[in-house]
DNA sequence: ACTATTTTTAGAATAGTTCTAAAAGGAGGT
DNA sequence: ACCTCCTTTTAGAACTATTCTAAAAATAGT
């Protein structure tokens, strides 16, 4: 694994756990100033292609990148746009079951108030 | 209602029952040839808002429309694009029940095989 | 060290949607 | 019918997230 790709893994997964490009792209400039966006995408096809991390669509905005590669179910706050887990239990067996038609794959986004925003909500 | 409002709900009741934005701006302009592409959007805007109809979000190139208004899901063709409803049952409940956060609302787009790609597949 | 492949860069291009400001249209009052 | 106000429509620019392209640089294999 080349230097750049590297540090972008590195990046996402001493993050919380959830990034958009554009903020990894911030944080990857931080160690290398001449890093540029394509650059950021091209690893992040890479490292999911290979199974490192997780791509997450969303269908607001940009999309995140997840550093735990193995499926689970999220939710986004409203409020300070954060995205976290959302723990569901074996979700896609239900959703499976519950279904009349093959179920290839699926996005689901749930919609939320995170943690801190309900509790101290450290506005600006 | 104005007239154009009222052409772009009529195309998407008499639709199949998804359509994309493009696709109704298509159809209305062939009764409103000086029809533009934004007008198309602010009417859905106000349908959306007013509940004749509902915005799907989908995180894959663009959104579609409904012409029915009451919440249900919805499953992506990945062969044909076209959007179909999935019956789920209360989908919506089973899902408020094994969540430990508060879900405000979600989007829950599900990738199948319709119908017609798995039967006959007339392709081009 | 030489060649082939991969990675990176820079910037243009794309898609879907939103915005802006001006023009047109329609409703109600007189 | 005319005036005023408010809504709708237009035309086109702007925007955002992402992808593409072609050239340059880095890297790996022999």
């Amino acid at each position: 694994m080349v230097q750049k790709r590297a540090a972008v893994l590195q990046v996402l997964r001493e993050s919380e756990g959830h990034l958009r490009p554009d903020e990894i792209f911030k944080r990857v400039k931080a160690y290398y100033p001449n890093m540029v966006l394509a650059t950021v995408y091209n690893n992040l096809h890479a490292l999911t292609e290979d199974g490192y991390i997780r791509h997450i669509k969303t269908a607001t905005g940009a999309d995140f990148y997840d550093k735990t590669p193995t499926p689970h179910e999220h939710a986004l706050c409203t409020d300070c746009g954060k995205l976290i887990d959302a723990e569901l239990g074996d979700f896609a067996a239900t959703l499976r079951k519950s279904a009349s038609i093959p179920i290839l794959s699926y996005d689901l986004i749930l919609y939320t108030v995170c943690p801190d925003c309900a509790s101290g909500h450290k506005k600006i």
